[in-house]
DNA sequence: AATTACGGTAAGTGCAAACTTACCATAAAA
DNA sequence: TTTTATGGTAAGTTTGCACTTACCGTAATT
């Protein structure tokens, strides 16, 4: 496989960079900033951004002595598109039509 | 966060897992099928199915002493709508237009 | 009834990876 | 220029988790 995504999946499989991810929802942020509230410390912070990067979850810019990291849209659309090969519309509006018919049958 | 995607994406963060998911594309299998040609044994392999399938990423059913395991849509689901919170095509579309802009600029 | 195929689980091992503390470099403030 | 804020990285520890072997239960063959 070698997918470009993989490193994508494996970023996000860990739930801590999940958090670290999410926080960046509401806009770009500062290292300090991010570890702010967090349950682990600044440097691991530091490591998962590492990561973040590196599978394009997120990108940084140098802002005099802060790095500012925002979310970056390439990973996403990376894990998006792996995940369109197994996604199968007209499987799942067959399951709907199947489950509604059973429901109907032990009324 | 504690969504309901967590599981999923932890799930599919390992490789042995993604390669599992991944064969499954093309059909529902049995374990040993599964495993067959996998670099892991079959008891791993059941560890493995046993994770996705509490991950909503496949379904099992029995047939006779064989388990049959096909792809389930729900854990794919979660995933996307996790996805596509993050997902701005807006922003998208003007990083492209920024992106032609700069390659004009340096012809 | 004996054998074979299938596969789930328990127990134990080894290693990758998520942490910590300590340190250093750089840029902005004082 | 001294101090403070910021954050990356090195080194070491620990712990979770992916794996193995061994075992057992069940269903289909013979």
């Amino acid at each position: 496989m070698t997918a470009a995504s993989a490193k994508s999946f494996q970023a996000l499989g860990d739930p801590t960079r999940r958090a670290i991810f999410e926080k960046l929802e509401k806009g770009p942020l500062s290292v300090v900033h991010i570890a702010e509230g967090m349950e682990v410390s600044r440097p691991a912070v530091s490591q998962h951004l590492k990561i973040l990067k590196e599978a394009k979850l997120v990108t940084m810019e140098q802002e005099g002595t802060r790095s500012i990291y925002r979310i970056n849209q390439k990973g996403i659309e990376l894990m998006l598109k792996y995940l369109d090969r197994f996604w199968d519309d007209a499987l799942v509006s067959f399951k709907k039509v199947a489950e509604e018919t059973e429901k109907r049958k032990t009324k």
